[in-house]
DNA sequence: GATGAATGAGATTTCATTCAT
DNA sequence: AATGAATGAAATCTCATTCAT
């Protein structure tokens, strides 16, 4: 499931050498966490550093790469819900997302919080979703594509902490806040993020 | 809300320096993220290097300070949250704490992921709230004790991202997660997970 | 007389920092003691210390190249000895290795004083050069290959004084020593150290 | 045996505090090497740092104290070994002064290697020593007391190493040296150092 | 006079990044 | 284009010495 984002196509070894070290950084970095040495990296893949550098300019680069694979394949992923009709589309796709993640645990501590390009298409997606659930009168009216936004965070939160020892951990606590999104009586206590305050969270004013 | 575990009473100015260390402790890392240099620790503090190795032996303990003075303060709340006699405890509680990590950035990561001694005692305190919330009917049955433990790292993964932009963002989610957590028809798709799911993710055998 | 033991050899340009890098520790070392820092080793040596470090994983790991530099040359000295037929090798070997460790003084303070595999080979070369001479007559009966061990230890003590000022000294120290095996009447007073003795000498229990 | 330098008498108490540091000093020197930290001398001692540092200006004026009392008792073990009367006087001081040594190795790498006013004194007695064995026809004519000095230096040396698991080894050698330096024939091989050499080791004209 | 807390320079070691081969 | 050696800034931690209590 990993796309590339490339123009150019690179030349097919070149290329083979994208896919190893980003299939390497996943495994290391899930592994021994972002303060993985890039030697690791580049050892783990069997190449040598200047080819790495090569690839990818900087570590934090590397990084983004794993941000922006697992991204795009959650756009798949929300594309793929939408073809729901019966307004499960929204559920479908945190499912989809959350086993997805757990497999992918490299870039955990990054995902859902740079402003990324991508993250904005996402969440056009998922507000199409979660409109079509609320449509269905499958999840509660008052929410909105920031309650989705701090979902995710927080079943990030709940795979950093059972990442290594109980990878289905997640699939508990989504349960939880799927009944959590059910339609229920009275409104939420407190008032959603606006989407502005969202944006300010992802790339703060500095 | 600051506890000393320690049995001999340190000297008037050794006392101070600690508080200033933990404080500054607390900022440099909230700032800047538990990769803060002790260096950096020790100049927001006013004090010099050695002082600060004098107070904590090691980086590592100057960071379970911090997380020993949450979990401190967690299990005042829960004992104050118990006096409640309607079962709204397990509310009053998870509300109260989620406000105090939100003042506590600090030492967010490691917070509820190691196996400190006083993670059992808040664990049984509020096992207790939570028996006495279902028994007032306030939450549903098929809720165990990981769960509110899996509510937390959630918590945390929200306070993570939404930290400095929107420091009360985190209410809107704990809204989410009650809600899931009323009583409602049907029992949640997957099973709970096990008390020693949960010590292992916590300590795991290595 | 350097020796590599790597089994991959090492790219020419490392090759020749390896040998920079253990001369200059030995200059450094022998000016200024074990104590030196190693950066003023990476200094002589005119390279970074991250290549002081890539090279010899750590300071330990470094001086203990300077000492298996030195046991190699004195393993070939006690070979070359062993050609005597007139049971001279024994004392041909003293002044040779002494010769050789006045000339590296850099690690003189740990040589002879661990666990090194080789120096198990060292003593049983040594051991036939003793049995050697014992045959020919040139030195007493009651002289154990553990009396050898401590004269090595005694020459040091000497070299570890009269290093700097007078780097010949030990050769008159070495005559008194000599004399002292000469064949004579009766037998020392103590009994010598057994093997095992000097074995846990050089890897103590712990 | 241990012997104040001081002019002035010291306080009582201070005077105890003196003994205690001297004996901790010891004490830790012995196990951990001089590298032992001051604070280390000063918890053995029961004493705070600034105690210490009242009474000795810094850590190297505690060693040296340290060797003034070695030196002080191995004058006083000279000057009883002068009293003997058929020359053996030297054979005894040596092996008294190896079993003090052999008891006080805490200081024992600064040994015999500064220019102390004390150690003039040592060498005149020592000198006579040598000079009565000599006319009692026990040792050697060709010795001289700079060979005795280098003795020292070789005793020191099978100390350092055998200090711990063998605290009698040195007994071995010593016999091996006094084999030596019995009269035989012929002369050792090379010349002595002069007394100007080992004063320049003693204290190099930097 | 004694205490032990504070200091800060300096030691070892790591690692993202560059560059010679 | 690929390799991996070299770099050196920065991090953690120690310890001789000073100084406030």
């Amino acid at each position: 499931m990993t796309v590339k984002s490339e123009n150019r196509p690179l030349r097919s070894d070149a290329a083979k050498n994208r896919e190893r070290l980003l299939t390497a950084a996943g495994q290391v970095f899930e592994q021994k966490g972002l303060e993985a040495s890039v030697a690791d990296v580049a050892r783990a893949a069997g190449v040598g550093m200047g080819t790495l550098y090569r690839r990818f300019p900087s570590k934090e680069a590397l990084i983004e790469a794993l941000v922006t694979d697992v991204l795009d394949a959650t756009i798949v992923m929300a594309q793929n819900a939408a073809e729901r009709t019966d307004g499960s589309g929204l559920e479908v796709f945190l499912e989809a997302s959350g086993a997805y993640q757990a497999e992918h645990l490299g870039c955990l501590p990054k995902l859902w919080n740079s402003d990324h390009r991508m993250v904005r298409t996402a969440r056009r997606l998922i507000a199409d979703l979660l409109a079509d659930a609320q449509f269905h009168g499958r999840v509660r009216q008052d929410l909105t594509g920031t309650d989705i936004s701090m979902l995710m965070w927080s079943i990030r939160g709940v795979l950093e902490t059972t990442r290594t020892s109980t990878p289905d951990a997640w699939r508990r606590h989504l349960d939880l806040l799927i009944a959590g999104m059910r339609p229920a009586e009275g409104s939420l206590a407190h008032a959603p993020l606006s989407q502005g305050q969202v944006d300010r969270i992802l790339s703060p004013p500095s």
